[in-house]
DNA sequence: CATAAAATGCTCATAATGAGTATAAAGAGG
DNA sequence: CCTCTTTATACTCATTATGAGCATTTTATG
């Protein structure tokens, strides 16, 4: 038992970590790998996110991310995805990145053991514009949906989310139900997360504040992976299949960090924009409104746009210029990115 | 052919993203998979990471990092991985992170096929002592290393280091052999990941840099990879097996940009500590010389340390006030890290 | 021609940074 | 004990970066 790394040492180039708790190393263990996708867009300033609607097998309809097996013929993971995607959706993906790999045994209830991979590799992709793309018949259907109808509480674009004060109090209620030490645990979660007291709401922390509600019995996925019953409305937010619904709340969480130092927003972007349409996409983003002439003076300092000398006629007042993202940006600023350090504080209702 | 992601989709709940490029979805596919990890320790103001030194089958000691096949038997991957590595090693994680899955099939030659995993997934781990931990016997090894010695071209902090001429000029050459278009793509990847003309150095672009040499052929896991001749002592730094220096790459890129938002270096210092101690880690890491005085107001200014009362015996000079780690830090501040924009600059020889 | 709606331009107080200068508190050597 | 060296700490100062607004400029509308 004692001597099994040792002797794994000794026998495997590369060294040997096996996980298993139980005994000597096997040979590496063969087991079903998934791919899965966030493939974002935002349009008429709403992020928006590639979903797959199909009719689960008691006719119940589920929202999921385009996920599949992967399959040993392309040369990387990425390259394997990206080629998937744009084969499919006759589209060049912007930015493609890794997201995160899933293996939690205990989260992949309520889908058929097929489908059901042992590990999940999810992938963040940028995409300029929105077609259909993938295909969709039958009781499958291809739809592009505003982020925030799976996390209504994320958007801060018009203030405090309403839905949020039953959020708090539910939240609250599944920390006092513990005992005295883990209560203090989660109340200090709650309170980090969500910005309560002495912190201040964080747009980044998207996961936590879903890993917190999953807890918590709050949205539907819980319910369902405890095999507890739950009516789906009830529950906050759209649900979606299996672990989709996490692997989101990591691609937007980890997208709302990127932005604020690396250019990635202008993947998002038409190759000639304003500063408003910049900023209304920065804005649908982060889930936070900016103020508007510190936005501007951010952009154009750091340089990170150009004008093309065009302007546009106006979607109100006066006329705006038209600007393009200076690629050669990426030389200069070690990290060009828009610190949207929260803007013009929205009313704390 | 074309029809077969909607099958797919029909199919099957989740959707289905098939990566071939050849034809209709196969069911999940076993892959085998693998575990690897970075575990960094800091001591005697060096980055250390643990390795594993062993003889290969042709009697050349080879260097590596602990690695070993994945077992389904753990609820989530970093539980496994924790778990493994506290019972090897008995000591306390404090901090693990899933680093990044690689997958690329070109880049695995060197290595028996059965320590071949299609799929591996690597942790970035943090521990505060170092132990031996790992047993070693036989014609295995597990050594605490400085990582500079696989990446001596990263140690900014006596100046900007001597072997990067070399490491310029064949580059340079390697750019120049490209066709025209190409070869000004490669110039400019060179000069913002080395830092050159406009550009300056940023210490985070580890793995941009070693991908470059990779490429360009000057360290020796490029040549053997592709079955060509080169003596180990000729590539730059010390190499390691299969892509172990990639991960390792990876997992220096991550951790120097971590520290700067999230305070991950107390997870490598002991409970109590002096604001040079904690400089001198910080520079050990990032590989770059901080201004003193200006790394202490940030450090206290961010409430990030609160002292304890004690004094230590100076190392020469004055004696200096031991301090800890205030763990509340993160209830206050949104990104609590130590923003080290480059220091006192070393003279640019 | 007055108004409304955006887009731009500028100002200003404050906070955060980069670089130093000045002092203080040990140990080492004579 | 006195001086020198070394490290720890305190402060200063000019420059930038940020957060909040006010003021103007251009169009479209009624």
């Amino acid at each position: 038992m004692s001597g099994s790394a040792v002797a794994a040492i000794r026998r495997r180039p590369g060294g040997s970590l096996p996980v298993s708790g139980s005994g000597a190393p096997l040979s590496p263990r063969a087991l079903s790998i998934g791919l899965s996708a966030v493939i974002v867009a935002a349009s008429e300033h709403e992020p928006r996110v590639l979903t797959i609607r199909h009719s689960s097998p008691d006719g119940e309809p589920v929202e999921a991310l385009p996920a599949g097996p992967l399959e040993a013929e392309h040369r990387t993971l990425e390259l394997g995805l990206r080629n998937w995607v744009e084969r499919q959706t006759s589209q060049r993906l912007g930015y493609v990145e890794q997201l995160y790999t899933f293996g939690d045994r205990d989260r992949l209830v309520g889908a058929s053991p097929e489908a059901n991979p042992a590990l999940t590799v999810a992938y963040l992709a940028l995409v300029r514009e929105m077609r259909a793309g993938i295909a969709a018949g039958g009781s499958a259907e291809a739809v592009w949906q505003s982020w925030y109808r799976y996390f209504p509480w994320e958007d801060w674009r018009d203030g405090r989310p309403p839905m949020l004060a039953g959020i708090e109090t539910s939240l609250a209620r599944w920390a006092a139900a513990a005992p005295e030490a883990e209560a203090r645990l989660r109340e200090v979660r709650i309170q980090v997360a969500f910005g309560l007291q002495a912190a201040s709401w964080n747009e980044e922390l998207v996961l936590e504040r879903y890993e917190l509600l999953y807890e918590a019995g709050i949205v539907f996925e819980a319910a369902r992976d405890r095999g507890l019953a739950m009516d789906e409305a009830d529950g906050a937010g759209v649900a979606m299949a299996v672990d989709h619904r996490r692997i989101l709340a990591t691609a937007v969480g980890r997208l709302r960090g990127k932005i604020k130092y690396r250019p990635v927003v202008f993947e998002l972007m038409p190759p000639a924009f304003t500063l408003s349409q910049l900023q209304k996409t920065v804005e649908a983003l982060s889930g936070v409104r900016l103020h508007k002439q510190n936005f501007r003076r951010l952009v154009e300092q750091q340089g990170l746009v150009e004008e093309t000398g065009e302007i546009t006629a106006a979607t109100g007042g006066r006329p705006a210029r038209l600007v393009r993202f200076r690629r050669e940006v990426a030389l200069e600023r070690p990290a060009p990115g828009l610190r949207l350090r929260a803007g013009r504080r929205v009313t704390i209702s």
